[in-house]
DNA sequence: TTTAATGTAACAGATTTTATTACAGTAACT
DNA sequence: AGTTACTGTAATAAAATCTGTTACATTAAA
């Protein structure tokens, strides 16, 4: 994970939760990430997509949480915008000549995937709700 | 880490330990990763700052170990590697004006962590020699 | 009809990652 | 002494990923 998808998924969900039955706009939660409101509006496409979200079109649109954030754990967050294994990458072609290289990849599956399932069970013990508590 | 540091680093440790006191040259090593020995090269160097491998230069030239495979841990390899949060970036500049993005970065800079403890105490538990072995 | 939103495509710019070329330095071996 | 086969590293290029931006069709309230 290279990339800001899990602050910003967060950060927005915060602002969702942080604001009960508000249709907030893409426009404003951008101005308290301070980034692009079109970043914004993908990352809660995401969040539409898994139901976590709703939004609402038109002059008085907006966005706010679908799932109370109680149920909502910082395990499906990090599911979604999770793109690379916690380790990292594999190279692709390890030599299959090579009595290393040609199980090499097998066993780091084993292992990246032990790691990945660690960390996820670690954010399945930890609510939306929680984390917004944090702030108050 | 949306890279192959990882994988590259102890593919080349673990091309070491299976072959004990022999020098193995990087573009032998780089043979087996089927990457650039350049890119090998590059991570012996880091590895030989670590003080885990040794390098012997001139026309018989090449790396071994230098500590022992069991006093080797994946944590230590990780941590060389590692050059961002599991959970990934944070956003640089959010608003200081809003309540939650204030706050936000403190308490995401304690959770994420707790989550990188997590993943170093779990590697903590893992020697080179442990995982040499399951190729065996 | 105007206004202020969402949704999305298309593109541009920035950053990160990986590959490559080149070559100075080193040490063995004839 | 000269050749050979390495390491170490700089410089650059190429590829991939990530972030930002512009533009505009669509929607619905006022």
């Amino acid at each position: 994970m290279n990339n800001t998808r899990f602050s910003t998924a967060l950060h927005i969900l915060t602002l969702l939760a942080d604001n009960g039955e508000e249709w907030l706009s893409s426009e404003w939660i951008a101005g308290s990430l301070n980034v692009n409101p079109v970043i914004v509006r993908k990352e809660l496409g995401v969040l539409i997509q898994a139901a976590l979200v709703k939004s609402r079109k038109g002059k008085i649109g907006g966005y706010a949480l679908l799932k109370s954030s109680a149920n909502i754990t910082l395990a499906e967050i990090y599911s979604l915008v999770k793109n690379t294994d916690v380790l990292g990458k594999k190279n692709l072609l390890p030599n299959p000549n090579c009595s290393i290289g040609k199980d090499i990849n097998q066993k780091l599956d084993g292992l990246y995937s032990s790691i990945d399932q660690l960390v996820i069970n670690e954010l399945q013990g930890k609510s939306l709700k929680y984390f917004v508590e944090t702030f108050h």
